[in-house]
DNA sequence: CCTTGCTTTATTGTATACAATTAAACGGAG
DNA sequence: CTCCGTTTAATTGTATACAATAAAGCAAGG
């Protein structure tokens, strides 16, 4: 992915979750061009993947901006992560493999020694926590999920609320994949779903409870009393 | 909805659906550019929106080609749209405004009118049975499940499945719909959600009886026995 | 005869020029 | 002063040329 349209992509989402752009800016493809150093055919693309990602929205007239998101579209994006996540999991306890289960736990292994140290290394618990989901998905075997909720899992998101855990949200999360690997083990599709649907939905309160008392959107700047 | 890229992608995907191209052929973006009568920019644009479709498929390096449709492929299809417009039906219920419901009932009756004479009107079906989805979805009131459901309903599946339908899966259809207005009314999501995915299962198991015998999968062309 | 590496060809990726469309600026009439 | 139509500027849509890359064909060596 050495692309010219993905490195559009990466660098005008990174702009919007950095927060160098505020939620209705306009988005101007021949701006953009200059600015990622590209020319508007690759803009285009970037622009139509994040306006899949619900990062941008475009108007009937085909102009792009910066989406606005607030605490109750993010709350809508987790519940149904939540849902589609949780039938992710029910299917892959009926269809795991052993290779899948060697990786799981591996891979929350890979967590708890990230987690478990003075100085939790945030960044490698992310990584291999999307490893871990990318592994319940694939065990689901559902093309059609994993594209549902890729276009749904909002990475910032996620960044987000991991950097506002304190050692005992992390410890939980650990927790609770390790259940969910016991229901693979079991081939309990229910649990499974149940451990999943909670796993997400105690992520977004996290979210919510790190996100009160910031009275501005995500991604716009603070700018002080008037 | 007058542009080109719009036009090549009811172009590409008429030429999907209804037979012409089968399933695995390549989609060269000259090609199709010469058969639709526009350059290579707007080819590109409708095949990026057929692959979130999932009608065109891309191999790691960029070729795209018409994506297999097997039986399980829809299912799985249709078990994510009873899951997701199950949901949706639940919402729905718990913010219907009186407008919206009006209009759900206008819609039924003319679905009635539809399909309550000697030779029912399949296409007039087809328009206000989406409309009334449509209308679910809007009283939902969310943009993401509203987004992932367009992506996922796949209308040729439910054209297919419309038409072959015999009068008394009609009258289950309409009827289903009158006790999802029920279920509106009395602002019971419960049952809304209940309706909603066992009116969607009922219309997969449609597809699968009509799909039955035929050994190709979707879209290819018969061709006898060897 | 099979393999390996190079050459050729086909296909996609990007840049850019121009056309079409839309929003903004302006000016005159009421 | 406001409203409406016209003109102007800005922005997106499309076509096309060229660059980059991957597949296919081919030839030489094992």
């Amino acid at each position: 992915m050495t692309k010219a349209s993905d490195r559009a992509y990466e660098a005008i989402r990174g702009m919007i979750l950095s927060g160098e752009l505020s939620s209705g800016d306009p988005l101007r493809e021949e701006a953009l061009a200059q600015v990622c150093g590209v020319s508007r055919t690759p803009i285009r693309e970037a622009l139509k993947q994040l306006e899949v990602d619900m990062l941008v929205t475009r108007t009937e007239s085909q102009r792009s901006y910066v989406a606005d998101w607030s605490l109750d579209d993010v709350a809508d994006a987790f519940e149904l992560r939540a849902m589609l996540e949780g039938h992710a999991a029910k299917l892959a306890a009926e269809r795991m493999t052993d290779e899948i289960l060697i990786a799981l736990r591996y891979c929350n292994n890979a967590i708890y020694e990230a987690i478990s140290k003075p100085d939790p290394d945030v960044n490698a618990f992310l990584d291999h926590n999307r490893e871990l989901h990318a592994l319940v998905l694939k065990a689901a075997g559902s093309r059609r999920l994993t594209n549902l909720l890729t276009a749904l899992i909002e990475q910032p998101v996620v960044w987000r609320t991991a950097h506002h855990y304190d050692p005992k949200a992390f410890e939980c999360s650990h927790s609770e994949h390790a259940d969910l690997i016991s229901a693979f083990e079991r081939r309990d599709g229910a649990w499974a779903e149940a451990i999943m649907a909670g796993h997400i939905r105690r992520a977004f309160h996290a979210y919510a409870d790190a996100h009160k008392g910031m009275t501005k959107g995500v991604g716009e700047t603070e700018r002080g009393a008037a």
